[in-house]
DNA sequence: CAATTTGTTTACCAAACGGTCAATTTCAAG
DNA sequence: CTTGAAATTGACCGTTTGGTAAACAAATTG
């Protein structure tokens, strides 16, 4: 049945790349085309609007994060541990992005859905059921280590929609002042705001 | 000499305006003109671009803030109870544009700030300025906590960096989920962010 | 009042933009 | 090898956009 072509998948990296880098609204489609290689025409061929191809990029994009988050809290690893890893792979990445683009990048779903969020409601649905999603990792992590007393009671899904505001604002303020130093000791951090104790050797 | 006008503070009134409640990008400079009732003409005899306007219009908000921080952080007020206040009002004012405009807006500085840092080097810097000011209100309070015996001791300027952070990161998932609630208990989350403890009775 | 400065208006331009379409190419399946 | 579905192309259209300029109106000053 007919040709083939991958050029959705390359508007879909084009447009999550360009979003990320400089703006939702800065971007135009013809922008997205010419790094995709994609003619207009072909664009409209497999998306109806701009918004349409963000909210299919942002699927795709949680679609593929989502085998990093898995391992990152995956229920083999300690939960404080999951949470450092998190944060240190955010770092990395935070850097890598850096040393590629010139610019810390920071967040798409923080830096485009504040963007956008009051703009276009199918993206900001989007955005908010990824961002809930990334949360239930949180507070899974959350929850276990509370049952292994190493964070304070209370409710873990509030916990867990707390750290990440803090989590996120850091990788904002990163973005802001172009530093990404400042989510070096991110993982320390995020794990002082949850008064987390060093694992207290069990008595029995 | 000549002709009067306060155009310009139109222009920038309105601009703020607009990019608060959709975004920069959203925003065209006839979209401003049209809401501050001036002609494109008039806009170019004022402004160089819509990048110019926003930084003046940044700066007038700023200056304009600077009596409401003065109060908010007097250091007649107990330090915790500055920081308080701040949240408090946070909550109030975002409560009060959400029923003004439908939507949660949250803070132009982060919003903005997030959306163009990497498009616009005037605009960041200064956003970077303004927010390096507020962070001193935060520092002081953190620093007379300190001396008070209500926070744990540490770098202040580093805490309120932090603190910053999560508060501003809150205000973002307001904006984004619509929802001020989550500003609800901000003073209480913040302070206890910093591990602040009530008072404690002097021992003499 | 005349001259000058300050601000306003209108019309206009070229470029960029989102979007459409019919013609055409590619390729897989019968 | 044909046929038809899937994909590509380039030309095209109307609108919006940022930006300019010259004529005009209002207020200040001498």
């Amino acid at each position: 049945m007919g040709r083939t072509s991958n050029a959705d998948e390359r508007l879909m990296t084009a447009a999550l790349d360009l979003m990320w880098e400089e703006s939702y609204g800065a971007v135009s489609i013809d922008d997205i085309c010419q790094r995709a290689t994609v003619k207009k025409g072909s664009f409209y061929y497999f998306f109806d609007s701009k918004s349409d191809l963000a909210v299919a990029a942002l699927e795709r994009s949680a679609q593929a994060q989502k085998a990093i988050w898995d391992e990152q809290f995956s229920p083999t690893t300690a939960p404080l541990d999951r949470i450092r890893a998190r944060c240190d792979y955010t770092y990395r990445k935070q850097v890598e992005l850096k040393t590629r683009t010139g610019k810390v990048l920071g967040c798409p779903l923080c830096s485009v859905g504040s963007e956008i969020c009051n703009q276009d409601e199918k993206i900001r649905e989007k955005i908010q059921a990824i961002l809930a999603a990334n949360t239930k990792y949180w507070e899974s992590a959350i929850r276990d280590a509370q049952t292994e007393g190493l964070i304070a009671p209370g409710d873990p899904a509030m916990k867990a929609r707390c750290v990440l505001a803090y989590y996120e604002g850091m990788i904002t303020q990163a973005r802001i002042h172009n530093d990404v130093e400042i989510l070096r000791d991110l993982a320390t951090q995020v794990l002082a705001h949850l008064h987390a104790k060093e694992p207290q050797p069990l008595v029995a």
